[in-house]
RNA sequence: GCUGAUGUAGCUCAAUUGGCAGAGCAGCUGAUUUGUAAUCAGCAGGUUGGAGGUUCAAGUCCUCUCGUCAGCUCCA
């Protein structure tokens, strides 16, 4: 007999080897039916591992992100199982087939491009699969047993994932019917539990996601345990598809994109609104954490570049020109403006941290099939700020970083996680530097106790970075805030400051960003928003509609008085009926419209009604301009 | 950049096998003076992304090219 301890912390004994699934049959048929995979002593593993020894057993269904991820990688196995019945087994070559986030995925060489009537028919040939409710059975190989069995199979990427394997890593097949695929599992019992599959789309991805390697055919789907949590899922989609932030720019008139010059975004009125209200925000923050606001040209000297390392590790991200003969670049990034402005003047370790921020405009040719919206541009503003420091004063700083970030997602509304980058492959520096940058990060994250990803050699060319990533309407999420920490740069433009003791010492640098580009975080605020904007954002705060011409008067008399208080206010004094324009306004998400007529009129009201609800409240004129002035300054 | 898809009016979309480019919304004009998500009528709007080619005839077929979309790669 063994122990298993169970995660109420109960105690049972079982038969020594009977499978964690018939343990849990022996005291809950329910949770049994749900089981989709189990997790002993931490591992996660199949329902049908046996239970050897005295263990803790937990058991997984679609609720866990476990349980979820071995059904849907279950899933995927059907997928590559659909796609060799129908292509035949010899004309298809599996590379790799994980689940991810919502779904799963699975890479293939063939010969023959499959299109959207292809995916049709894999499915439902998936759908018989899972009809079939083929017991999925783990088994356990020698190295060399595998790679021939592989080999003579012709699936010639199953081969070099097994020779990648340490040699003393333990090899399992996963085998339904006549499908076999390496896996490390776990997976489901049987292909019977997919109830409900979809597949999305179609697309090319590298060989091992090296863009030297051969360019395969992923098919991405997803998988549910329930019909009705599919199309839940389907209509997610859909609804965030509306708010994804291309559209709705175009809709509410914020910005646009133009062939004469992809990648550039151009500002509407509208969109310019909200750009400037984020950075005069932005302005009093930095003020209130102690930042001084500079500018620094965009072209600036070949040999500018060379100094910084740009020339050597970043050129083929940047613009160049010539000016008088000489060459110039474009600048990519704001940093080595910054430091020429750091060497005007002598500085003593007094003045440290010296706090600059500047709003700079940057370029970088970034590639055709890269460019999405705002988010992914080829010029773009970044808030950035150097800030100088005592090598003592690095983990304050950052934490002072960190707690000005917090602030400003936090006005939002937006969470966000943090993610390390360590060393790239092409990078200046020792590896000492190196070493002592990234420590200083990890213990400042550590020290607040944010929890973080690490990125291994994603780091910037001159420094480690903290990045703080956000999330679009679909879910994925985009890089925003970043701290780099910066040893290097000061070295390359031999920067100083006068110490305690009257010698000169070499200073260090922090590149940081909140809201990383200004356009990205439009569009991140866009998708979060839905395009419904918070008064103190929205491009138009109030819209007044006179009932009649009789009322117009009225209105234009209350626009000059919320106009003069610098409040952004229009009249549509159309010739359409309420509900006409009562539509329109609801359709721009303006936050509040004001209906005046022979009521309000007579009384100095107004009829309030708020976007997105149908209730309207009476109120005094003067009362709403009070309640509207409160919302903006607390950006509520 | 790579793989695939795609491009028709400001927007959303039609246009049989190649056979006269069309609708709704938006816009403009007129009527209507309206009480909380679309009043009625009329008008105007296009070198079908661009350049070649095949054909009696090309939105439709072919080649090249540009943009866009999905993903890969890369990154704020």
């Amino acid at each position: 007999m063994v122990k298993i301890t169970l995660k109420d912390g109960s105690i049972r004994e079982v038969e020594n080897g009977t499978t964690a699934l018939a343990f849990l049959k022996s005291f809950s048929n329910s949770l049994a039916k749900k089981a989709l995979s189990a997790k002993i002593d931490g591992v996660n593993s199949d329902l049908m591992t046996p239970l050897t020894k005295d263990c803790a057993v937990e058991f997984m269904t679609f609720d866990d992100a476990d349980g979820r991820w071995a059904l849907r990688h279950s899933a995927s196995h059907v997928l590559a199982q659909a796609i060799k019945r129908i292509y035949g087994e010899k004309n298809v070559q599996l590379a790799i087939g994980p689940a991810i986030e919502n779904g799963f995925y699975y890479d293939i060489d063939m010969k023959k491009q499959l299109g959207q009537a292809d995916l049709d028919k894999i499915q439902k040939e998936m759908e018989k699969i899972v009809k079939e409710n083929l017991p999925i059975v783990r088994s356990e190989v020698q190295r060399a047993d595998a790679i021939k069995m592989f080999e003579e199979k012709g699936e010639i990427y199953k081969v070099m994932l097994i020779k990648d394997l340490p040699e003393d890593a333990l090899i399992t097949l996963y085998t339904q019917g006549e499908f076999t695929d390496l896996c490390a599992g776990p997976h489901l019992v049987s292909t019977g539990k997919i109830k409900a599959i979809k597949l999305q789309n179609i697309t090319g991805a590298y060989w091992r996601g090296d863009a030297k390697n051969k360019m395969l055919q992923r098919i991405y789907g997803t998988a549910f345990e329930k019909k009705a949590d599919l199309d839940a899922y389907l209509h997610m989609l859909e609804e965030a598809a509306k708010r994804d932030h291309r559209k709705l720019g175009r809709e509410l008139d914020l910005f646009s994109l133009h062939e004469e010059g992809p990648g550039f975004p151009f500002f509407h009125p509208n969109g310019m609104i909200i750009r400037n209200e984020l950075i005069s925000y932005w302005r009093a923050v930095h003020r209130r954490y102690g930042y001084q606001e500079i500018q620094t040209p965009i072209i600036l000297n070949r040999r500018l570049w060379e100094q910084s390392g740009h020339w050597e590790h970043y050129k083929e991200n940047m613009y160049f020109t010539k000016i008088d003969g000489e060459d110039y670049a474009i600048k990519p990034m704001n940093c080595p403006g910054g430091i020429l402005i750091y060497k005007t003047q002598p500085h003593s370790y007094r003045e440290l941290p010296l706090r600059t921020a500047e709003l700079g405009l940057v370029h970088r040719h970034e590639l055709s099939g890269a460019l999405h919206g705002l988010m992914r541009v080829r010029n773009f503003t970044q808030d950035d700020a150097h800030i100088f420091m005592l090598p003592s004063q690095i983990e304050e700083e950052i934490q002072h970083i960190i707690d000005l970030f917090d602030e400003v997602y936090s006005t939002f509304g937006l969470s966000y996680h943090a993610e390390l980058s360590t060393r790239p492959k092409n990078s200046m520096g020792t590896d000492e530097v190196w070493e002592k940058s990234t420590a200083a990060l990890k213990s400042a994250l550590e020290h607040r106790g944010l929890d973080y990803a690490v990125n291994e050699g994603d780091g910037a060319f001159y420094g480690p970075k903290i990045d703080f990533h956000l999330t679009d309407s679909l879910g994925r999420t985009w890089q925003c805030g970043t701290i780099q920490l910066d040893m290097l740069m000061p070295e390359k433009f031999e920067m100083t400051y006068t110490g305690e003791d009257g010698q000169k010492h070499r200073p260090v640098m922090v590149h940081r960003v909140v809201y990383g580009s200004i356009e990205r975080f439009i569009g991140i605020l866009i998708e979060h928003y839905a395009g419904a904007f918070p008064v103190w954002l929205a491009p138009i705060q109030v819209k007044i509609l006179p009932i009649t011409e009789k009322h117009a008067d009225y209105a234009y008399a209350l626009k000059k008085k919320m106009f003069d208080l610098g409040l952004r206010v229009e009249v549509d004094n159309r010739n359409e009926k309420v509900g006409y324009r009562m539509r329109e306004s609801q359709v721009k998400k303006i936050p509040y419209i004001l209906l005046v007529g022979d009521k309000e009129l007579a009384d100095n009201n107004v009829s309030v009604r708020k976007h997105g609800e149908q209730s309207t409240k009476t109120m005094q004129a003067d009362e709403f301009i009070k309640m509207l002035q409160k919302q903006i300054k607390e950006k509520a």
